[in-house]
DNA sequence: CACACTTCTTAAGCTATCTTAATTTTTATC
DNA sequence: GATAAAAATTAAGATAGCTTAAGAAGTGTG
């Protein structure tokens, strides 16, 4: 999708918001720059990460922008970054887009198709040990650079059992 | 996708496999009448169910497909159906499609990606009880026709605690 | 460099969900 | 319609992962 229509280029700061619960998605965003999250707040006030997109990736919510419904997620930056807006009224009727474009947006929807189903078999059938290992190794630059209760809420447990499943890890290692 | 290229029809009986783990998915498939299932099985030689496919749902492996490595995954007939069968060569080259017939799957792939993005909220945010009351109402259908230990095991649970569940459930809505 | 703030760790007790195993109910088959 | 097979239930004991709370270790900022 490098040549779909970009509105504009913007520069935000950590912690700020770009889209929160209740909005309609009037735009999906691609990072230049620096790292955004999605993630939605269940009814005890937790916060459960459904993405990360660091440079050159894509995040939105396309539910809302296609069916022009509130959003059920916020999406904020987690460091200072530059992003560039897309325009989500592409997103709303294909048939007007070019076949090149169609193409390119087919694979891309495909592949992360293709990866969020790898997220469900891993939720449904991983411990969170098993978990935190394939985030390890499918992320390695992310695991450098998040906090880890970023990382806890992403894989689906507490920061706290986190943290003793890595000190589990590092004392089976020792031996 | 009505004007894929598909191949041939067929009769399955339930329980026969049609993708197993290991395999090169060759094909996709379409649900004429019937019903099929995707899942795998863990380490512990449990299996978790990924999709339902009754009439008119397409089912496949399509990281198996587009990528030519061996699905984790199996296919099983969980009803006698009958099924039709896509070629996976149309998956391979989407640049060789015709306009009219990406925009239609770029159309399905948005729309399953929205739903399996859905689920995994679900995985992330909701009680095994909450997850259940929601499959409920997302697919009334197939909580008739089901067994009941395949929608445990689709929503991430044993039959055993579904079972506790249900009598739990419906317990609070006599009073 | 000191203060505040966030992140990470540790530990004890707790709960949602699982395991095992036996029993009952439903469904399919000859 | 009897028998076998599959599905569902029940219950007791086990455990993975959570909660709460407090302290330690980083990190940023004036």
């Amino acid at each position: 999708m490098e040549n779909i229509k970009v509105s504009k280029t913007k520069k935000v700061l950590k912690g700020d918001i770009l889209l929160s619960h209740g909005d309609i998605a009037k735009y999906g965003f691609r990072v230049k720059s620096g790292c955004l999250k999605s993630y939605v707040i269940d009814n005890a006030g937790k916060e459960h990460i459904l993405q990360f997109a660091p440079e050159d990736w894509l995040i939105g919510d396309m539910d809302s922008a296609t069916n022009k419904k509130p959003s059920v997620i916020f999406i904020d930056a987690i460091e200072d970054s530059e992003v560039s807006f897309i325009s989500t009224s592409d997103f709303g009727d294909f048939h007007s887009l070019e076949k090149e474009l169609l193409a390119e947006m087919s694979i891309k929807l495909r592949n992360n198709l293709i990866a969020t189903n790898k997220r469900i078999i891993s939720l449904l059938s991983a411990t969170a040990k098993e978990r935190y290992i394939e985030f390890t190794n499918t992320y390695p630059t992310l695991v450098q650079r998040l906090p880890l209760k970023l990382i806890a809420s992403y894989i689906g447990i507490t920061p706290e059992y986190l943290s003793d499943l890595r000190r589990k890890i590092s004392k089976s290692q020792k031996k």
